[in-house]
DNA sequence: CTCGATTATTGATGCAGATTAATAAGCCGG
DNA sequence: CCGGCTTATTAATCTGCATCAATAATCGAG
């Protein structure tokens, strides 16, 4: 067996004219419903694409940002590196993530976030969203819904963390991995490319590195999972959840727009 | 030395006619600009105030739900149990925080809620609280705002359990109390009434009971702290500061609402 | 005030996973 | 296609913290 490296995942471009291979609309048409009115003011705040290289830091711990950037292509990961060298990786991004949830909302970064391969994104100004919101309301429920979505998975890791063996761990990180990635059409039904190195799987995930390597040896070796190159294939996906008690996430609409001043009226504080 | 017990602080009531003395809506003006006419209309959202026991479970793992709850009195913790009978405590609740984000925003809740003390809660149902939004979308902002700010302490959670010591831990759970407690007038300069027991905070932290009691010892030892009963002090607040590299957090406001259709308009994509 | 239940404290033992180190394998730039 | 650098793999040792166990303190219900 050998390595898993950081690949760019080959996509056959669509080429479709305007947003319908956009990721982040996709994540938006999740939560909300987009009208073409809708679409057409929200192309007028993103500014134009942007590319970032491999390795690059996209946001910076402790800087000022008041960027969101939307994930067109590529990979990225939010990291914190501590005193002591260490270094906790929060989450990883992929294809439709929002860059800049929470950096742009705070003060300054909490967090890192570094480009894992090359990256293709869509920037638009922070306040030039809320404007669009203001006007917009369905924008802000949407940005809502994506940040508790956010919150939700950082708290599932927290659970992942403080109470999961380090092979319950492996395996979670690797179905959650292949589900975003299905999501948004960069997996196959059993497998996936990885394009994280073990350092940086290591680093999401709180092990060694030699820990990690053992424990997707074992996976391996209990006839779960295959690794070739990069490339990832899931043997017995049911088992591997079983063992791992993964449940992917389900998402929820928005709930539509009401008339104007709802029934609420009737009542009030006692 | 004795106990860490729950308890439920005395608070002077303020006897301030309405909304002064509610920690949701002083949270809310943290990130927004409320005038009475969106305060008339928050209320009017707002059911009646409900009673909790101590003890009894606010959401419960699995359910559905579609209401949010701001804490007026008390605390909660929200929290995992697993098939092996471990539990993981995510994050502890304090009076201005919501109950339901994000079990109300997904289709099932992937957290329990149970109250630590009584409590007093002002409940509404989501569908209402959107109506809300979409009529003054400085709400869904202010929302987005809170939203995001879970999700950033969520993964500073992450950090600490992947990355810090169990006395950083330990150190960075009071400082992080503290500081929340004293934004709402819960706590002294130095000095706050502990609400959880020790079986609780180790669940918090990812420790178990003994080893956590190990480091409040040490904690004492060390000269950082004093407790007796519930009461904790600071004796070192810096050197806490220090040892644990805790840094509180910084909220910051929602851009105002600019004019209709912003200057974005003169960009567009390439 | 008393009893039972919860919570805190302390000690002894074991193991999961860190750490360190050393080698091999693959990747990339020239 | 070569040499340096990154990444993966494997093994040996060490340790922080879990686990188990037993007692003491405290709380709260009656």
């Amino acid at each position: 067996m050998h390595g898993l490296v950081r690949a760019i995942p080959k996509i056959e471009p669509k080429a479709q004219p305007c947003w319908c291979d956009d990721p982040f609309v996709a994540r938006l048409k999740a939560h909300v419903d987009l009208g073409s009115a809708d679409l057409h003011s929200l192309r007028a705040v993103i500014e134009n694409d942007h590319a970032v290289k491999k390795r690059r830091d996209l946001v910076i711990d402790g800087y000022q940002y008041r960027k969101l950037s939307f994930i067109k292509e590529g990979f990225a990961a939010r990291y914190k590196l501590l005193r002591n060298g260490k270094r906790q990786v929060v989450n990883v991004l992929v294809p439709g993530d929002v860059v800049g949830v929470p950096s742009s909302f705070l003060d300054r970064a909490t967090f890192s976030v570094t480009a894992i391969t090359d990256m293709k994104l869509q920037v638009c100004s922070l306040d030039d969203f809320v404007a669009l919101c203001h006007r917009r309301p369905k924008f802000s429920l949407a940005l809502c819904w994506i940040a508790v979505q956010e919150a939700a998975s950082y708290a599932e890791r927290v659970v992942d963390m403080g109470r999961r063996t380090s092979i319950e761990r492996v395996a979670r990180f690797l179905l959650d991995v292949h589900s975003r990635l299905a999501m948004v059409g960069r997996a196959t039904e059993s497998g996936f490319d990885l394009p994280f190195s073990q350092e940086l799987m290591s680093d999401a995930l709180g092990l060694s590195v030699p820990h990690l390597n053992r424990m997707l040896t074992k996976l391996r070796a209990d006839g779960l999972i295959t690794i070739d190159g990069h490339r990832v294939e899931f043997i017995d996906q049911n088992a591997l959840a079983m063992l791992s008690h993964f449940q992917p996430f389900k998402l929820t609409q928005v709930p539509p727009a009401t008339g104007l001043e709802p029934s609420v009226l009737l009542r009030h504080q006692t």
